[in-house]
DNA sequence: CCAGCTTGTCACGAATCTGCAACACAGTAC
DNA sequence: GTACTGTGTTGCAGATTCGTGACAAGCTGG
């Protein structure tokens, strides 16, 4: 299962390096912004699972950020909790008001933090939305681990899905094998490069009875690439 | 819209009928409990839409009784927030992950409460009017807690029952163990990831004579999934 | 207190996946 | 053509992951 990502819009560096730091080591992947725009560039690029937001921002308040992100259709679901550092009733109440799931006041300890973050993501509706990628008829659905072309099934073992689906969300780019292995199997594995032979073998394989495999390509002496177009 | 009715157990008469008053101006009804037992009794005869405990009570701590709350699939969707005099950070921590959805700390504002109360209620899931899930031919009804197959009843226990629901409300998507222990079993309770296994199993088999086991699927490597499509 | 049901663990075998090595084949440089 | 490098293909043994039955402990309602 993939880390929940968590984004941090928050000003003061050393707090926002520090929050960062506890939320990493409990297993969290971090993305940083120190104001509105640099987080509206982060959502752009990424969807988090979570978004912390500090009260006092420079540009724009955290408020109205969270307002932003509630008003907004595509991120309407996306989890919001807000730091403050003031403790005035009259804030707290704007900071639920304006559609954050939760906040915590500063000065907070890793550990609420973590459980509050905990309780929020626990509630959080699995985005109902879909999460399909095609190219041609080729049917890649995250959501459910399935591969599939019209009403049939493409049967594909555990790798085999996990490559097609890196491939598929980065199509028309020459990939290494070793930075295969880095994305795929995860950095910290000692694996003959190789294998990645092997299983671009096997998803072939499983691809050919549909007529996919053309999408598979060597790109001799580089590696592999992802591409609808057959060139 | 019926008024949404709040279930208040607090041991101080004159907080409580504080909280009464302000959240009956506020167009809520209002049930009051003085102790664990006379808010179980109040539980017995009357549904209400979320819970508000005191942190400190007579016979039983109120922890105690959010998690016995929590732990009863009757209640266990019942939003509770917790009201603390203690604002040390052990206790909030503890308060969340006895299941608690929010918690306020004493003193607060009835306008703080009524946020914190507006926003549990928001996010509490909207039980949206028809309760019956139906997937071909396979009938759960989240009302009686039953699953039909025309006029028969499949028989299933509490865990796989609860299991069969949240598939059902949410099929289509692979869970991994540790997500479904999170979401059935609820975020904190220690239970092998391998447990699931034999629910799936049990639950299978009481799908079995009705032939729908075959929506309960395995994922290698990843986790299961509840789906319609047998390919 | 017992009987019956439910639940969490474990252990074992079955099913499947994985990585490697070995060989076949293709492309390139000379 | 030959030598050499890079890639395709295959079989297999070891490693994972799952399915399944058994069992003990807990709980519930007599």
């Amino acid at each position: 299962m993939p880390a929940k990502q968590v984004l941090i819009v928050e000003d003061e560096r050393p707090i926002r390096e520090m929050i960062a730091f506890g939320l990493k080591r409990a297993g969290f992947e971090v993305r940083e912004a120190e104001d509105c725009r640099s987080a509206r560039a982060a959502l752009a690029d990424t969807r988090p699972d979570l978004v912390l937001v500090d009260w006092m921002l420079p540009d724009m308040s955290g408020l109205e950020l969270t307002r932003a992100l509630k008003r907004d259709r595509e991120t309407r679901e996306l989890p919001v909790i807000m730091l403050t550092a003031r403790a005035e009733e009259g804030d707290k109440v704007a900071g639920l008001e304006g559609g954050a799931d939760d906040y915590v006041t500063k000065p907070f300890s890793p550990r609420e933090l973590l459980a509050r973050i905990n309780a929020v993501l626990r509630r959080s509706t699995p985005t109902g939305g879909d999460e399909l990628i095609e190219f041609e008829g080729l049917v890649l659905d995250q959501g459910s681990h399935r591969v599939t072309v019209g009403p049939r099934t493409v049967g594909l073992g555990p790798t085999e899905y996990r490559m097609l689906e890196f491939f598929m969300t980065h199509p028309e780019r020459v990939y290494t094998r070793d930075q295969l292995l880095d994305r795929i199997w995860g950095g910290n594995v000692y694996v003959e490069e190789r294998t990645i032979d092997v299983h671009i073998r096997r998803l072939r394989k499983a691809l050919e009875e549909f007529g996919y495999d053309r999408f598979v390509q060597t790109v001799r002496g580089s590696g592999y690439r992802f591409s609808a177009r057959t060139v």
